[in-house]
DNA sequence: GTCTATAGTTTGATAGAC
DNA sequence: GTCTATCAAACTATAGAC
């Protein structure tokens, strides 16, 4: 965000736009190393010191890019969620309301089975006391809303029927965590459930 | 608590029996303790300075009777599933199909969402490096296999069919904690969603 | 069995030299 | 911006008096 706003100043100052970027850069490597962290000893358990050494610093050197551990978290949460973002707006949304749905519940499952440290940031509940900021929060409702158009594109406008989606669809990864991870016991039943959904808010079968 | 288990000594040893009572009666008091702290603080926040506060002692003394704070997280464990036995025992299982999947929904919606720090401690992976030893371990199979036993009574007896049970519960619970803690946002879909599930493993449709 | 005292770690965060 | 040095505060767990 420095860098971008520096980037703003138009004349000469290559200096300044230099040190924004050089300054981004820190930030980045310093957020890759605390998923690397977290990733190998658990969300909770990430240590400022941990994730200085990990990039090559002492842990007080980091709060010359973040406020507080919680702010690196902040971060993080901010990252995941635009990460799905991506992932979301790559979509191409298909015009059958089955093809639809079944490729909504493959696509979040994939992306929250793919990695325990992100999906339990994503979901919170895990780290105590932290509450995303607001600003890593838009990404979040982004791809709620995202979601509820192309549902809506397909005739599913229901709240209800959107929260049946997201229980279904969580479950699956819920359990695929908790029961077989990085097997594929829940993994084949995706379809399915899709299936089942589908059926239940009354999409028109597929023509075969 | 002390004065019922007074009154279930029989004869002579009493000095032995009461002793062994005063013990459990002593662990008892230590488990409500760090249940109340747990709900109060979330789970993986419990110390035992605190548990030791609530129940009156000295964080030493808890070493009396227990040899680690694993070991109280392990007792824990073992309480929660014990309870949640007793309250699947008490299921009298309707000979309907549809009725039996539909009051197991409820059931287990039911318990999960009544207790937060219940829930995490039962399903795990918010307390960091904890195994739950076999010994705690056991209700939690005779839940499951319980399950089993109730499912093949009407006649579901497909593996597939019971873990897609497991993932539409347990989406909706968790579901219902992340997003509305407290509502019924997800508790209203429960007999919708069991009847999706029934539909989808082809229970038959009930007379009315 | 409970206490006091304390060991032994580890943590997030700050001060100030360079 | 990065470092060393350090603070202040937690924590689990142990030793030993009573």
């Amino acid at each position: 965000m420095c860098a971008v706003s520096h980037s703003l100043i138009v004349l000469g100052k290559t200096t300044v736009s230099w040190q924004g970027k050089r300054r981004e850069g820190a930030r980045r490597e310093i957020l890759a190393s605390a998923w690397a962290v977290a990733r190998e000893h658990g969300v909770a358990a990430l240590t400022l010191r941990q994730v200085a050494e990990r990039v090559g610093m002492r842990a007080p050197s980091l709060y010359s890019h973040f406020d507080s551990k919680h702010a690196i978290y902040d971060a993080m949460f901010g990252e995941a969620w635009a990460e799905f973002e991506q992932v979301m707006g790559a979509v191409v949304p298909p015009s059958s309301p089955r093809a639809l749905v079944r490729l909504m519940c493959r696509t979040f499952f994939e992306f929250a089975t793919s990695d325990l440290a992100r999906h339990q940031l994503m979901n919170i509940r895990t780290v105590p006391d932290f509450t995303p900021s607001e600003e890593n929060y838009r990404p979040a409702v982004r791809v709620y809303e995202r979601m509820t158009e192309l549902f809506a594109g397909v005739g599913v406008a229901d709240p209800a029927d959107l929260d049946l989606y997201t229980a279904v669809v969580s479950g699956l990864v819920d359990q695929q965590w908790a029961n077989d991870p990085g097997g594929t016991r829940w993994a084949r039943l995706v379809d399915r459930a899709s299936d089942m959904y589908a059926d239940a808010i009354g999409l028109p079968e597929e023509p075969t």
